[in-house]
DNA sequence: CTCAGTGTTCAGTG
DNA sequence: TCACTGAACACTGA
């Protein structure tokens, strides 16, 4: 479920967890997919040892800050995501990671489908990819004016530009279509032909969406009725809360969904 | 058995 | 170089 929302709740989970203890011990499994440049082994003895410190994050891309760098920094993926538990038995299926804290609570990362990755970075903010990264809603939110500037350079569907990390960090599949829908705008238009009022609208609700997903700990049970999110995922003959019927059309490569 | 999926990357094209 | 598009990646579950 890793969008920017559900990879703040999961970063702030680790961080509780595992601030201030020293990780004696790691577990990786031998994936050279999901662990990007750096051999599993070698991973594990460069983070035993360790004191975590803190963490931070930008986009979906998150890492642990360490009492001496290198820090690992993590990347859900589609399917990638961290568990807390106290016992070896509860080590998840697909489990690509492991850390025992001192205090005896592990850290796992779970990931079946392999998209995810995990990388080690002495400088995260300043090296690939976070530097490759567009703006984060959260961090560091970006003026209108911005927004007029890059869309009007930009001729992909509205909804494409939204999900351009380069552009917006944190912003996937859901929360495009949930901007769209809450702003009232095809996701199909090209930026290039927004107005004025409509790139306004989308940056308040890209704001409002986010801010709001943080604030309850990505626990969808908590979104507004209002929102499409309740509705979108059945997908025969789904209507949206008022019940307009909700179209499901393939936009910047994605299924999308939106109401007229 | 087939296909889509809360993401990213790369090849091909303009 | 850049922007854009669509396929590829890897695997599960409907």
């Amino acid at each position: 479920m890793p969008e920017l929302p559900e990879v703040e709740t999961s970063r702030r989970e680790v961080t509780r967890a595992a601030k201030g203890h020293i990780i004696e011990n790691v577990f990786v499994s031998d994936d050279r997919i999901v662990f990007d440049g750096i051999a599993p082994r070698t991973f594990a003895n460069k983070m035993k040892g360790r004191k975590v410190v803190g963490s931070d994050r930008r986009g979906k891309q998150y890492w642990l800050e360490l009492d001496k760098p290198p820090f690992p920094v993590f990347h859900y993926g589609m399917t990638g995501w961290m568990h807390v538990y106290k016992d070896k038995s509860e080590r998840p299926r697909f489990c690509k990671m492991e850390l025992l804290l001192d205090n005896g609570t592990r850290i796992g990362y779970r990931d079946p489908r392999r998209l995810g990755r995990i990388r080690l970075r002495k400088d995260p903010l300043t090296e690939p990819p976070i530097s490759n990264l567009g703006f984060d809603p959260v961090h560091d939110m970006a003026e209108l004016a911005l927004f007029v500037e890059i869309f009007a350079k930009r001729k992909a569907p509205v909804k494409a530009v939204l999900l351009d990390q380069k552009f917006c960090a944190g912003i996937g599949n859901w929360i495009a279509d949930e901007i769209l829908y809450q702003a009232k705008i095809d996701p199909r238009k090209p930026t290039n032909q927004l107005t004025p009022v409509e790139t306004k609208r989308i940056r308040k609700k890209l704001e409002d969406i986010i801010t709001f997903a943080i604030k309850v700990g990505a626990d969808d049970s908590k979104f507004p009725r209002t929102w499409l999110f309740h509705y979108r995922w059945g997908k025969k003959a789904a209507k949206d809360g008022k019940g307009n019927p909700i179209e499901f059309i393939r936009v910047g490569g994605r299924t999308t969904a939106w109401v007229k």
